[in-house]
DNA sequence: ATGAAAGCGCTAACAG
DNA sequence: CTGTTAGCGCTTTCAT
């Protein structure tokens, strides 16, 4: 050591106010000669804060999740926290064993998406968690946590809306997974533009069992059916490129005699020809809100009793090439 | 406490031989009533063992390391550890730095793929490591980390054997960012194949500037030039996707026209009509040997001085419906 | 087989 | 401003 006590050179290291050139210069010397690297451990122990951030999702193999993993990642990295990533997969066991690490493991904080809002064991857990907890796109009623809403049900109003401007009246809808809220919310969006336009909603939606299912037998059956519908919005790349597969089939170009809006933006989208107007969150402000949210209940002096909070997040239509008015010449 | 010493607790928590059955059920008791969890933290302080895997890729966005992640994560949870995730962005400074946080939070173990090999930085950091390292398909000549490497130039010599095998000679190969090993070697298996059956390797190397550009345009060209390839190895989703477009621009049919491979296996490929040939490797596999790898260096009786070791994964090569003999009809 | 006691490396409360 | 001291919650000798 050099020459001071360990509260001293423990003072330096927390960048505490009281502390004199010298000592913090020679503490400072001693460090790098020393290369010295505190113990996280050890900090932790003491300090009762791990800067660790538990994050769970059902798996980022989904692109969105991906995503949602970088942006937040990248934002908490900023102010020294790490982040755990687990998998839920949907299974409600699963995902509670994930959370009870978390709390094992002494996480500051927790942001997950259950793929099953109302479980009660889950909602028990959550509960029960003794760090804050921040719920990705889920609406878990009972529980103490803070959210992270898309607002899904103005997107698809705006998209939608664009569309009937362009003179669309038959659009399709193609999703995956209908119990989660995401797509619930979507639904209740398209309804609820139709019915905004005085129109009845026309019966397109295509529900897919998985995010990578395939639309492309059920979509060309619709187009080269009677009525088919002149535009679609469609969800993820894989359902969008399925889809689109169907679209060229029948001969239709895009978008002179089909339009097309995606839910979600990816390289995919926007470097396809013609380039593929979306509707896109922008993940570093969804980052941004978490971590707000999240540290706001790590300050110092926040109020452990504080309610729950929620965070809207808009969604942004991207405009592109993919879409024009029904019956336009090229 | 449930009438015995803090020792016996431990004892028991941690299935030690020594200890009666009488004890055993109190404490086991007292755990339940209590609801016990034990701090990880303090365990870790204490055993000097965080159960923490960090894992450094350059960007989880990217489906490979998506699917690798998610391997990885499964495959330690069997054993109780829990993975930090840093993105190294293919960026030295931010890798030096997650690195470094790897270390100063004591993981266990360390699994990475740095964007640059020969980085002398990186080497050293990666020698100054205190914890056992494995590189992800990386060879960092200095380093003395385990390394698991993927069989590129044999993948890439079966691909094209079976490519040749249908009549074809002119193979065009999509590929991105020529820097790091797998491209290097891919390049290095197609020649190799080429050399192999008596022939010049053609000048069809569609080399692109990051993972999601596009190659439609260029191949395009090739495919409206003279002396046109007859089949494609296309790496990734995006690159693979944007092929197939020019492919159908021109005209031409798959496989009865025109034959694809792609480097990497996904939904999309799975789902695809024609489902595109594929070559894959096992990312379970992967992750097990990773894990192998790992807990043998961190097994109580390892030889710290072991040499390192190295594992090579082989590609499968899944046969589907994108390629046909040169010229055959449908 | 069990209890007592000594730390792991740090932070924080308290004297000075 | 600085040094001393008491733990954080465990594991691990060492006695018994």
């Amino acid at each position: 050591m050099a020459g001071v006590s360990v509260g001293s050179a423990s003072r330096v290291l927390n960048r505490a106010a009281n502390v004199s050139l010298d000592v913090r210069e020679k503490v400072e010397r001693a460090m790098v000669a020393l290369q010295y690297q505190p113990s996280h451990t050890a900090r932790a122990l003491r300090s009762r804060s791990s800067r660790t951030i538990g994050c769970m999702f059902s798996d980022v193999t989904n692109p969105l999740y991906a995503r949602a993993f970088r942006a937040l990642e990248e934002s908490f990295r900023a102010d020294g926290y790490m982040l755990l990533l687990a998998h839920g997969l949907n299974d409600v066991q699963r995902e509670l064993e994930s959370l009870r690490t978390f709390q094992a493991r002494g996480m500051d904080g927790v942001i997950c998406a259950p793929g099953h809002e109302q479980a009660p064991e889950l909602v028990a857990m959550i509960n029960a968690m003794s760090m804050p907890v921040v719920l990705y796109d889920r609406k878990m009623p009972g529980t103490r946590a803070d959210t992270l809403l898309f607002d899904h049900v103005d997107g698809m109003k705006r998209a939608c809306a664009h569309l009937f401007g362009l003179g669309h009246e038959r659009i399709a809808l193609a999703l995956w997974n209908a119990g989660s809220r995401p797509v619930r919310k979507r639904i209740e969006g398209y309804r609820a533009a139709y019915r905004g336009a005085g129109m009845a909603a026309p019966d397109l939606i295509l529900r897919q069992p998985t995010p990578t299912s395939s639309v492309y037998d059920e979509l060309l059956r619709l187009l080269d059916g009677p009525d088919p519908p002149t535009a679609l919005i469609a969800q993820g790349t894989h359902i969008l490129v399925s889809a689109l597969r169907a679209v060229a089939r029948t001969g239709r170009r895009i978008p002179a005699d089909f339009s097309v809006v995606s839910i979600g933006d990816s390289d995919f989208t926007q470097t396809h020809d013609p380039a593929i107007s979306a509707l896109r969150t922008d993940a570093e402000l969804v980052a941004a809100h978490a971590k707000a949210l999240l540290l706001e209940r790590l300050a110092p002096g926040a109020d452990p009793m504080a309610p729950p909070r929620s965070i809207t997040v808009p969604y942004d239509l991207i405009e592109r090439e993919s879409w024009a008015a029904r019956g336009a010449a090229v």
